[in-house]
RNA sequence: GCCGUCUUAGCUCAGUUGGUUAGAGCGCUAGAUUGUGGAUCUAGAGGUCCCCUGUUCGAUUCAGGGAGACGGUACCA
């Protein structure tokens, strides 16, 4: 066949796993970012900003994942040679900063901070490889009562953005206790291959919510074959440290206390255990204290997290409601989490420098308030247009949209090349409130016409014949031009609580 | 990474047992209406039939490889 000859056009596309966001959802977004803000800023946390990249051993790795040591992170060469990798997280470039600006910085240092991260992975439902965090940290903070805050104030960021008291809760652990229960079941070592196993047993407790016991009882065990016929590597442990490590994962309840007695026993003799279990009732003290229920922030010897740098306290915000989304009914899980990383700012600087963090994963917590319908999103009126009806008396037009734009009404002149009906069309697509008409006929009276679109479109249901609705001219109204603005007002006044546009002028 | 399904217009999808010019609905642009949003009618734009290689006189169709999308699993600092 013979081919027509085609010039080369690029395929217009987003890149795997990245996207566009409209700007309804950027404004709602914005929004509860700035809510978020505001609790941060309540706590006494400072803003900062980092770039987008960082050298590779800046960032460095925190994951010792044996089969893909390089994976997950998008790099690059810089003209020296040395290479670039933009952040995976928000936390790695704060220790780098911290450890650049030590001696200048106030101790302990608090900040917070927002912006996308990359990540080079497989994307999937919900999943992307750009994504947003929003941070806070404190650094060079030794005890668990900074740990204890970022608990609480995750509770408040999730109640200040609607969320329910009841539909979430605030799962805590202590890394060291889990320690402690391992060491207790004989589960010690050390280098690398005992690194992989501590890492095996803390993946398989990871699943626990989805596998069920048994399924992480066979991860711990020789290893466990799913479904699709994928077979996962288990940490061949014994089954009476199987025993032990499922119980620990079982002794949630309710009661801080009890969770914490429950936890001294498992871990017996284990010193770190036993550090852990009075971290965790001094935590119970401070939230207790500030009449934080378990009903906000519980004890959860579940919770894991990924594990890369953590060495404390380690918690994860969950919601626990469940949604109607277009899948179906949905739990949406967790939507942050952070921990105790004693290590991080070690690596730049050679002395222990204590911190810990929480982390909000943005737009995961975005879908969730999505659903909840806690999100106003159409807030913001779209502009008022002013038509181009003669293409000569453009300085008029112009001269229209800069009075309402004096007014703080959103106001714009028409830039496209279409004549009325497309103009109008388009007005109607931008859901624009009202269109402002200057023809011949209205200057030659020295009146502008006002179309009023709301209510032109609630009038359009009951259109029988087009002929008889062009002519009636519904929800129009002519006035002086030098009224134009009162008219907009008035007419804008219908459908809209206009008080925020005015107060901003006064 | 592994397993499975899929890829034809902006969207949802037909179709070609391998054959000249690949279709529909919706959407888009414009006209009917100097100058008015819906409906109607008319016209128009828009396609490397995912990419590469092979088989063939001829491939959107068949074969091999690759990429991408979706689902499961693994990973997730």
């Amino acid at each position: 066949m013979a081919k027509k000859k085609k010039t080369f056009r690029p395929k217009a596309r987003t890149p795997k796993g990245l996207r566009d966001i409209g700007a309804s959802t950027v404004r709602a977004e914005q929004m509860m970012l700035a809510r978020i803000r505001d609790v941060y800023e309540l706590y006494g946390f400072e803003p900062l900003e980092t770039s987008a990249f960082e050298y590779a051993d800046a960032l460095g790795k925190f994951l010792p994942d044996a089969d893909r040591p390089n994976e997950g992170v998008f790099s690059f060469q810089d003209d020296d040679d040395q290479w670039l990798s933009l952040r995976y997280d928000l936390t790695a470039p704060l220790a780098r900063f911290v450890a650049e600006n030590y001696d200048g910085l106030a101790k302990p240092y608090r900040r917070y901070q927002t912006g996308p991260v990359w990540r080079n992975e497989k994307p999937g439902p919900g999943r992307y490889r750009q994504f947003t965090q929003f941070d806070a940290d404190t650094i060079a903070a030794p005890t668990v009562a900074a740990d204890a805050e970022m608990c609480m104030m995750a509770a408040d960021c999730l109640e200040a953005l609607g969320i329910p008291r009841g539909d979430y809760v605030m799962r805590v652990n202590n890394r060291k206790v889990l320690d402690g229960v391992l060491e207790t079941a004989g589960v010690v070592g050390e280098g690398p291959e005992f690194e992989v196993q501590h890492l095996t047993v803390m993946r398989a407790i990871d699943k626990l919510d989805r596998l069920g016991p048994d399924g992480v009882r066979r991860l711990l065990g020789k290893g466990r074959k799913d479904e699709s016929g994928d077979y996962t590597e288990g940490a061949h442990l014994e089954e009476a440290q199987i025993d032990r490590i499922i119980a620990f994962t079982q002794c949630g309840q309710t009661d801080r206390i009890a969770v914490c007695d429950a936890m001294a026993e498992l871990v017996g003799e284990s010193e770190v255990g036993a550090e852990g279990v009075a971290e965790l009732r001094e935590i119970d003290a401070l939230i207790t204290a500030c009449a934080y229920g378990p009903e906000r922030i519980a004890f959860d010897p579940a919770v894991v997290r990924g594990l890369g740098y953590y060495t404390g306290p380690v918690f994860e915000a969950e919601l626990t409601f469940e949604a109607e989304t277009d899948e179906g009914v949905t739990r949406f899980g967790s939507v942050g989490g952070g921990g105790r990383y004693d290590n991080l700012i070690e690596r730049f600087k050679g002395v222990k420098v204590p911190a810990t963090g929480f982390s909000i994963g943005v737009s995961r917590l975005y879908s969730a308030l999505e659903a909840l319908g806690k999100l106003n999103q159409d807030e913001v009126i779209a502009p008022v247009v002013v038509l181009v009806m003669d293409k000569d008396q453009l300085p008029g037009y112009q001269l229209m949209v800069r009075e309402l734009r004096n007014e703080g009404i959103r106001a714009e002149l028409y830039l496209g090349g279409s004549g009325m009906k497309a103009q109008v069309k388009y007005a109607d697509k931008r859901n624009s409130p009202i269109v402002v008409i200057e023809g011949g006929n209205e200057r030659e009276a020295g009146e502008v016409t006002l179309k009023d679109l709301i209510l032109g479109s609630q009038l359009s249901s009951q259109i029988e014949d087009n002929a008889e609705w062009r002519e009636s001219q519904p929800a129009q109204l002519a006035v002086p031009r030098a009224e134009l603005i009162k008219g907009v007002k008035d007419m804008l006044a219908r459908h809209f609580d206009m008080s925020h546009v005015d107060a901003r002028h006064r």
